[in-house]
DNA sequence: GTTTGTGAACCACTTCACAGCC
DNA sequence: GGCTGTGAAGTGGTTCACAAAC
């Protein structure tokens, strides 16, 4: 029994109701957008409700799993029938603060840059690439993906102005520490770094790497060990879903 | 007391000894690329040996996380003196496999498929690009990165004649599950997964996703969770490798 | 004195299994 | 009969703290 109650009665329609009593787990937190992004499909697909079994599949997590997850966030499931996609899709982005249409700006437009500036999913899943950023003075002023590469200099600028709550580093390894100082200086407290340094930043700082060798070289190490001593130690990966561009707690 | 004993006295040369005797647990095998790059930087800074302390400062884990993760590879620190850094490097490389420097192909050569052809760091870090492809027949021939751009239907032909062993798929969702059948048909168990489909495969395929709108939304959680109900729910990304582009167990 | 290697204690997450509700 | 929500049990990972080795 929730501390809060939150049913939901009216199928079709979105409820907001009060807040979950617990504190969410972090394993669950990267679980979160995994399951909106399979309730966007659902949504698409005009089913109207769905069984944690049926979530589980479409997200490769397991049902057990998802129910509890779930749980986490409030009552919002119909024992007996399933969840509500909409509304379930509307509590999971309310809760990942998807409403917000956060303001993102790009650091460093290389190959990388350019790659995640003209990457379709953002918009559609939350985010507003509100600027792009660049210490080439040769690069500043082309245009990508419908925006002009602007100055590392006017980064404090354009974090205030467009209140810009996370910075995305693009940069070479070398440049990285200094654009996070940067940004932290700018009052960015959210980073996703790309580049392979590991960040020193203040405590209230968020920060996650993805780094794409680290990917492969952990895919190699089980390949390596599925030729050599004869136990395959195959599926292991297969329900982490972080792998995540990388980092976490 | 180590089952298998494997000292190594000579330091400056590298000692390839005995297996470990212990399976080594997920979360170390995805901290060892991290030590392993660590410990590149300690090389080209001719360091020669570092102590858990150190390596630990540089790589964002903690000491006795170290300390316990590298134990698991052997026994190849020294007490009251660290460890050998090219040794420990070469170690480290030996488990993850890289040695072997792998063959890898790159299906969907998009702006993310381009970058990550073009991306360095991949051939300094134990793999090299076997070939670049595409369904594309416009783009079939183009030049990227110093390899032409072939069509997907010799995927299984390259994949024979080269050797390969693992696939990057960075397609769009859409096309993402016919891509991975065809990898597995060709024999392919290891597939780097950058479209946002969560794939089917066999028991014995690895694979690992990574969702760049999936990293934001975490970060977007915490931002979120930060902001409104006061506590402030910082750090906890602090020291999570993974996140690593996108998932992982 | 320094630093590793590791049992033991602790904690977080996962899975089970079932009562409660539709 | 079907499916959720959740205590309880199980598993795996982290941290502590210290004996052993240099």
């Amino acid at each position: 029994m929730p501390r809060f109650v939150n049913k939901c009665t009216r199928s079709g329609n979105v409820c907001s109701v009060s807040r979950p009593a617990r504190r969410i787990p972090d394993a669950t937190v990267a679980r979160l957008p995994l399951y909106h992004r399979g309730l966007m499909e659902l949504v698409r697909a005009k089913r109207s409700t769905v069984s944690s079994v049926a979530l589980a599949e479409l997200t490769g997590v397991n049902a057990a799993k998802v129910r509890k997850d779930l749980s986490y966030l409030g009552t919002y499931g119909t024992r007996g029938v399933g969840y509500d996609v909409e509304n379930l899709l509307h509590q999971i982005g309310r809760e990942l603060g998807l409403t917000q249409n956060w303001p993102v700006v790009i650091v460093g437009i290389g190959n990388l840059g350019r790659a995640l500036a003209t990457y379709g999913g953002f918009s559609a899943r939350g985010f507003r690439i509100a600027a792009l950023l660049d210490a080439d003075v040769s690069k500043v002023g082309t245009q990508v993906g419908g925006l002009a590469i602007r100055p590392t200099a006017e980064l404090e600028q354009i974090v205030h102005d467009e209140a810009v709550a996370i910075g995305i580093i693009a940069t070479p390894g070398q440049a990285a520490q200094d654009v996070a100082d940067q940004l932290v200086q700018a009052g960015v407290r959210s980073i996703l770094n790309f580049s392979p340094a590991v960040l020193a930043v203040p405590d209230d700082v968020a920060v996650r790497r993805v780094d794409l060798a680290v990917e492969l070289q952990i895919l190699s190490f089980y390949q390596q060990h599925r030729e050599e001593p004869g136990l395959g130690a195959a599926d292991l990966l297969a329900d982490d879903p972080l792998l995540t561009l990388a980092t976490g707690a």
